[in-house]
DNA sequence: TCTGGGGTCCTAGGACCC
DNA sequence: TCTGGGGTCCTAGGACCC
């Protein structure tokens, strides 16, 4: 017994490695063309329009330029500046090349998001040594691979591997060994907890909290009174203590799209087009994915940038278009006094799942036929074009197919 | 500074049922 | 007749992340 109780302390130490690729979208951008390289580089919306900043270069920071900075406020600070629109399909695939190198080291690997993943290299030592070897050999892979830079942190836990990581910036490895968590954290700044953010840091500075340490030496009972669950949660984490587990390939919870007009409109025509525009970019990846909506969702920003939210959850899921774009035209109607000047528009469709429940043989079949007929729809689509076809709803009065000109789809790296 | 677009998770109240 | 408590679903809003 004494043997087995060795060799599950042995291995109850997990070993989880953070990376984080450095100023990624500009860095792609450096590679396809390498006269950028060293220059003040943004990427991100129009810099003459009403989006942000998705990345900037290290030229560009200099500037004070950072992600999720309004770009017209970019272009002020720096208007020398190489804007790119960016090219999303690029970046996913390098995303791509990257997580195939990360899974030479584990199988467990997650991608955080398009630049960011977190690897579980508990009980690889066999195969790659020490974690710390592991980490040094990852990056110089990466590097090899793709001329890319990335900046590793290793800990027991994902929190303090992504903090790690964060610190190493750039082009760096930073290790936590077992039992110094709560010391590496101390002296941190609040903000530095992924979970506090631009409200909750000022909430935390009034209480005397300025350090993830002054968090680390709250009382459990006085934080949960402070800030009820999330308070349970600060405290826990503070001290590096991480009970997260791996969560694979989760189907998605909803699926949405939303655009921001160029200037603020109440004409109702153009609201309804973009409306049924957006209804069918989200059936159409309903489709693709082969689920089923049973709630239906619309956003709403006004003028005054005030975000209103309205859902109805209907009698039957549904992938359609025309059930997706009616839904939220109901909501809009009701939702919209047909004065107030609107910023932004959003569909959203939400519990979703599989195939709905046994429908009678008729009703199957027709169902059946109908699904043929969208799939065709949406091949077409997709080799032609989205505006290839398009529902009545959002054609322009001269009948024209584009819609409006939408923008392009941007995530955007850590500001 | 004048603030994108895609998500996730949490809270809270009210309806409804047992 | 005026009343409890728990569970679940729905809706709205908001913080946060990349």
């Amino acid at each position: 017994m004494t043997h087995g109780t060795a060799h599950s302390a042995e291995f109850s130490v997990r070993s989880i490695l953070h990376v984080d690729m450095d100023a990624f979208f500009v860095s792609v951008e450096e590679l396809e063309n390498p006269s950028l390289r060293g220059k003040a580089v943004v990427v991100g919306a129009d810099p003459d329009g009403r989006g942000v900043v998705a990345a900037a270069s290290y030229g560009a920071r200099k500037f004070g330029i950072h992600s999720a900075m309004p770009i017209r406020t970019a272009k002020k600070l720096c208007p020398h500046a190489i804007f790119l629109r960016g090219r999303h399909e690029k970046y996913h695939e390098y995303s791509e090349k990257i997580r195939r190198i990360f899974e030479e080291f584990t199988p467990t690997v997650e991608m955080v998001s398009i630049d960011e993943a977190c690897l579980d290299l508990t009980g690889t030592e066999r195969l790659h040594g020490p974690a710390v070897r592991a980490a040094d050999r990852l990056i110089r892979t990466v590097k090899d691979r793709t001329h890319l830079n990335c900046s590793v942190g290793v800990s027991t836990s994902h929190l303090v591997s992504k903090i790690a990581s964060d610190q190493a910036k750039p082009h760096g490895l930073l290790v936590i060994f077992p039992g110094s968590e709560a010391q590496f954290l101390r002296p941190l700044p609040i903000r530095r907890m992924p979970g506090v953010g631009k409200v909750t840091e000022p909430e935390l500075l009034a209480l005397g909290i300025a350090t993830i340490g002054d968090l680390q030496r709250c009382e459990l009972d006085w934080l949960r009174e402070q800030f009820g669950q999330h308070g349970e949660w600060l405290h826990q984490k503070s001290l590096g203590q991480d009970i997260d587990a791996y969560e694979y390939d989760e189907e998605p919870k909803s699926i949405s799209h939303e655009t921001t007009f160029d200037e603020d409109t109440h004409d109702a025509d153009q609201i309804e087009r973009t409306l049924s525009y957006l209804a069918q970019l989200v059936g159409r990846r309903l489709r693709e994915q082969r689920l089923f909506a049973r709630t239906v969702g619309l956003k709403l920003r006004n003028w005054k940038f005030k975000t209103l939210t309205r859902d109805t959850t209907l009698d039957e899921p549904t992938h359609l278009d025309s059930v997706i774009f009616g839904n939220a035209h109901r909501l809009f109607l009701a939702a919209w006094d047909g004065k107030e000047k609107i910023r932004l528009v959003g569909v959203r469709a939400s519990g979703l799942g599989r195939r709905e429940f046994q429908l009678n043989l008729l009703e199957a079949e027709r169902r059946e036929k109908l699904d043929r007929a969208l799939e065709a729809a949406d091949r077409v689509r997709n080799k032609f074009g989205f505006e290839s076809i398009q529902m009545a709803r959002s054609l322009d009065k001269g009948n024209e197919l584009k819609p409006r000109k939408q923008r392009r789809f941007l995530g955007r790296e850590d500001p």
